[in-house]
DNA sequence: TATTAACCTATTGACAAAGTAGGTAATTAA
DNA sequence: TTAATTACCTACTTTGTCAATAGGTTAATA
C-alpha cells in the first residue's frame, strides 16, 4: 500500500506544477493548500530534492521549483523514489535477497505479471496528464 | 504491499490445491512442505476456516481441507479476505472514512483506475489457473 | 541587520507485522 | 478406556516502520 509519503509526494508535484513555472514556492503555501504539516513536509521535499525532482532556494523570495516541465515527470517516478518501491511483494522490491523457493515458487509469475502492470500503468502517466484532468 | 500473510495463505490454498481432493491434509505436512513455522501458519488457516475457504478436521487423520475445486476460488478472494484489504491506498480501502478532499483531489482518479486495475487483475485469477501453469 | 525561508539532527508515539508459547478440545486407533 | 493425533484457542513478544514533532542552523534578500 502507498504509504503518505508518496501520495504527498505525488501531491506536491501536482501543486508545484499548478503554480507559475520559473519561481519558487514557499513550503508554507504548498503545506497550507495541501492540508499537511510543514514539518511533515519538509521530509518529503528533502527527498525530492535530493532526487533531483525538485530544487530549493533559500532565504526571502526562496522555495521549492520543479527542475523540469510536468510532461517529463511520471507518477512512477515520483512514487518509487519517495516511496523506495512501489512493488507489491518484498521479492520483488529493488536490492530484495534472492528467495530460495525461486525456482519452484508457484505464486512468482503471479506477483512478476503485477509488478509489471504495476509499473506500465504509474509510468504511464505524467504529471502534465494528472494536471490536466486525462487520467 | 501485500504481507506474509496473503501471500503465505495463496501458497497453502495452492498446496492444498495440489493434494488429491476429498481428503485431510495436516498443518504440519503444509509447514513442512512449504517452510512456514507451523504456528504461524496457524494464525493464517484459522482466517481462511473462518471465512469458509477451508474446512477443518480434528483428531487423527485430520487436517484441512478445500471447501471448493479449485476452479472456484480467485487470488483476489484469497487475499482480499486475509489482507483485510488490497488497496493502493487508504481512502479507498475497505471501511475507509470518507475523504475530505475527495470532491477536489486530482490523484483519486489515478488511485481509483490503479485499484480497478488491481481488483481485475487478482479476480481473473483462479487457483486452478496458477497450479495448472497459466500465469 | 532584520526577516524570510530552506536545511539539518534528533526524538516520539502509535501501530502492525511476524512470530512464539503454552494450553484445551475433539477424533481416532490400539 | 487410554494414548496418540491434530485442530483450535488465548495471550504475549519482538521488531520495525509510519507519521509526525521539536528545536536549532545556514543562506539569501530587503
Amino acid at each position: 500500500m502507498i504509504s503518505t509519503k508518496g501520495r504527498y509526494a505525488l501531491r506536491v508535484m501536482i501543486d508545484l506544477a499548478q503554480q507559475p513555472g520559473g519561481q519558487f514556492v514557499p513550503l508554507e503555501e504548498i503545506a497550507n493548500r495541501q492540508g499537511i504539516s510543514k514539518k511533515y513536509l519538509e521530509i518529503i521535499l528533502k527527498i525530492l530534492i535530493e532526487k533531483k525532482l525538485l530544487k530549493g532556494q533559500r532565504g526571502k523570495g526562496g522555495g521549492y521549483m520543479l527542475t523540469r516541465p510536468p510532461e517529463e515527470y511520471t507518477a512512477g517516478e515520483i512514487l518509487e523514489l519517495t516511496e523506495g518501491t512501489i512493488a507489491a511483494v518484498a521479492c520483488l522490491g529493488k536490492g530484495a535477497e534472492p528467495c530460495a523457493r525461486k525456482g519452484s515458487c508457484l505464486t512468482l509469475p503471479l506477483w512478476k505479471k503485477y509488478d509489471d502492470l504495476t509499473h506500465e500503468f504509474f509510468y504511464g502517466i505524467t504529471l502534465a496528464d494528472i494536471v490536466n484532468g486525462n487520467v
